[in-house]
DNA sequence: TATGAATGAGACTTCATTCAT
DNA sequence: CATGAATGAAGTCTCATTCAT
C-alpha cells in the first residue's frame, strides 16, 4: 500500500477527471447560451481554454459531451424521485408528493442552464440522445402513473386512465417548468409553486 | 372572357400550385423523419423529384420552406382557438371550451408529422421559426390566462395565479398531446381525450 | 418581283432587326451599370422585356451578346481611323491627324456606356473577346508605328523606335480618354482635348 | 531565452508564413493563367496541394487572396515613387524621375503575372479590389500633376493642365508596360526603356 | 498528454442554358 | 416565334474530426 505508482496514477486519475468535468461545465454554458446546433466544437474549446484536440481526448465527439451533461442532469432528477412510503409511521402522502415535488423543482433551478438546454432543444438532436430522454420520461411517466394508481386505490384520487393523468400531471408540471424556470430569469419560489401546482392538480381550477 | 391567354395563365398559376403544394407536402414528410437539422436541401429536392434550382424557385431557402409548413399550422391552430360567448342563448361556457380542446387536438392530429417536428425539436431552430413559435405559445397564455380570469372573476373558478394556472393548462394540454399524438401512433379518441382532459383540469385529480 | 412571300419575308426580318437591335441597346446600358460579370441574363432580359428564352432566339451566349457590343463599337472606330493623304493638294498632315483624333475621341465619347464597359473590364473575359480587342489594338498599333516611321521618314518626328513610340500614344491617348470619358461625367470638349494632347506628344512636356 | 516553448511557437510562426506564402505564390500563377474570375477557389486549392479548409485557414476568402497579392505588389509601388529632392547636392531632377520610372518599370517586370492580371482584368474585380486600385491611381496621378505643377513653376516645363498632363503622362507609361511586360514574354530593357519614355514625355515626337 | 494545423465531406445557393407549351 | 419553368453543374464556405509534433 501506499506505493508511489499507485499514488502518481491516482493523482493523474483525478487531475483527468478535473478536467474533463472543468471541460463539460464550461460546455454547459455554451450549450445553454447557443443550443446544440449553434455550438461548434471551437466555441466549446475556447470555453475551456483547451485545444481541440485535448478536447477529443475527454470526449468521443460533440454528441457525446452532450449526452454527459444530459446524463448529469437524469442522474440528478433521478435522485429526487423516490417511491411513496406508506408504512406506519411514514410522512402523510401529501407531504411526500409534496417533498419530491419540490425535489425536482429545486434541482431543475440549480441546473437552469441545463435545463433550458434540454427544454429549449427537446430531442432529435441524435438518437442517443433521443433514447435517453424518452427513456428517462418513460420512466416518470410510469412512475406517475403508478402512483396515481396507487392512489385511486386508497381512496384518495378519483378514478381516470392512470396514463392519461399522468400525461397531464408531468406536461402541467413541464408548462410551470418552462414559464419559471426556462424563459423566466428570476428566483423561483420552489416550495410556493410546489405546492400551488400540486393543488391545481388535484383540487382543479373548478368552484 | 374566356379569353385563352387568361386560361394558359390561369392553368400555369395552377400547375405552380401544385408543384408548390407537392414540394411542400414531401419536404413535411423528410424533415419529420429526419429533423429540422437533419433535413439538408438535398433531402428534400430528393424527395420531391425536382432538380436543385427548382426548388429555389418556390422557396427562397431551407428556412422558408420550414416557415410556409408551420405558418400552416399555426393558421389552422388559430382559426381553433376563439373567445368564449357569453350572450345569452349561446352555448354553456364548459360546451365551448370543450369544443375548442377538441379543434385544436383534431388540428394537431390531421398534421400528425409536422406536429411532431415541433414538438420534437421544440425551440432553437431558427430564429425566425423561435419567434413564430413563442409569439403563438405567447399569445395562446394570455388567451388562456385571460380566459381563467374571467372564470374567477365569474366565480366558476376558484381564485388562483392566472399565469401560473395557464402555464399548467398549457403544459397538461401538452403533455397529452406529447404522449397521445407525438410518441404514440395510433388514432386517438379526440372527444374522448379532451373531455378527460378538461375534466381533469377542472375538478382535479381528488377525491 | 414584289412577290407578297418575299415580302413578309422582309417585314419579318427587319422586325427580328429591329428586336436584336433593342435588346443589345438595352444591354449597353446594364453592362455599362453593372459590368461584364456583374450581369446576369436575368438582368438583361428583364432591362429588354423579354423572355428568357427569347434571349437565345437573338444570342448564342451571354458571352455573344458582350461580344457583339464589342464588334459595334470597334467598327465605329474603325471607320474613324484612315490613312494620312499625302497627295499635292491634300490637307496638312497635322490637321489630318487632328481630324483623326478627333474623330475617335467623339466615337467614344458618343459610346460612352460601351466605352465604359471596354476601359473597366478590359480584357480577359473570353478567349474570344481577348483576340478581339487585341487584334483591334494591334491594328492601330500598327498603323501609329507605321505612321510615326512615315513622319520619321519625311523629317516631321524625330528617330526613336516607332514601336515603343506608338504604345507610347496609344497608351497617351488611352489615359486621356479613361480620364476624361470612362471616369468623368461631364461633356468633354473634344476638339481642344485632342489638340492638347496631339500638341503634348509632339512637343512634349518640357522647355 | 532560449525557451523552447518560444523556439517551438516561433517555428511554429515561420511554418505557418511559409505555407501562406506558398499558397499565395501558387495563387499569382493561377490567377494568371485564368483570371481573377475564371479562378475558382478549387483552383486555387488545387494549385497549391492543399485541403479546402486549409485554404480558409490562411485567407479569409476569394477576395481577400487577391487583394493580398494586390497589397503586395502595390507596397512595392508605393516604395518606388518618392519626391523629387530639390536640396542642394542633390541628384538632378532629370535623374530622379528617371530613377522612379525605372524603379517602378522593374517592379512591374519582377511582378509579371500578378502586372498580367492587373492589366487584363482591369478594375471592375470586386469592390474591394476596385477602391484599392482606384486609390492607387488616384495617388499616382496626383502626385504626377502635383510633380507637373511644381515643373512649370520651375519653368523646367511648359505650361498645360497639369490634370490633362497626368493624365497623358501616365497613360503613357501605362502604354508601354503593356505592350513590354504584359504582352510580350520577353527580358525588358528596364533602364533603356524608362530613359526613352521620359525622354519622348519631356521633348515630344516631334522635330 | 496536449496541441492546433490540416482535412474533406457536405451545406447552401446561383445562374447560364434548355425545352415543352 | 415567344415564353418562362426547369435544370444541374459549379461556386463559396463551414466545421467535426484526425494526427504529426
Amino acid at each position: 500500500m501506499d506505493d508511489p505508482g499507485d499514488r502518481r496514477m491516482k493523482r493523474a486519475s483525478e487531475a483527468r477527471e478535473a478536467r474533463r468535468a472543468h471541460i463539460l461545465r464550461e460546455a454547459t454554458s455554451v450549450f445553454a447560451a447557443r443550443g446544440y446546433h449553434g455550438t461548434s466544437v471551437t466555441d466549446l474549446v475556447a470555453a475551456a481554454g483547451v485545444a481541440r484536440g485535448t478536447f477529443y481526448l475527454y470526449f468521443e465527439s460533440k454528441d457525446q459531451i452532450f449526452l454527459a451533461l444530459l446524463d448529469g442532469l437524469l442522474l440528478h432528477l433521478r435522485a429526487s424521485v423516490r417511491g411513496v412510503e406508506r408504512a406506519p409511521g411514514a410522512a402523510p402522502v401529501l407531504e411526500q408528493l409534496e417533498s419530491i415535488a419540490v425535489r425536482i423543482l429545486q434541482t431543475l433551478v440549480d441546473n437552469r442552464p441545463l435545463t433550458r438546454i434540454i427544454f429549449r432543444e427537446a430531442v432529435a438532436l441524435d438518437a442517443a440522445v433521443d433514447r435517453r430522454l424518452a427513456g428517462f420520461y418513460g420512466e416518470l411517466s410510469e412512475w406517475v402513473a403508478n402512483a396515481i394508481g396507487v392512489g385511486q386505490g386508497l381512496g384518495i384520487l378519483r378514478p381516470s386512465d392512470p396514463a392519461l393523468a399522468a400525461a397531464c400531471v408531468l406536461g402541467c408540471f413541464r408548462g410551470v417548468v418552462q414559464s419559471q424556470v426556462v424563459e423566466a430569469d428570476g428566483p423561483v419560489d420552489v416550495e410556493g409553486t410546489a405546492r400551488a401546482v400540486l393543488d391545481l392538480m388535484l383540487r382543479g381550477l373548478g368552484r
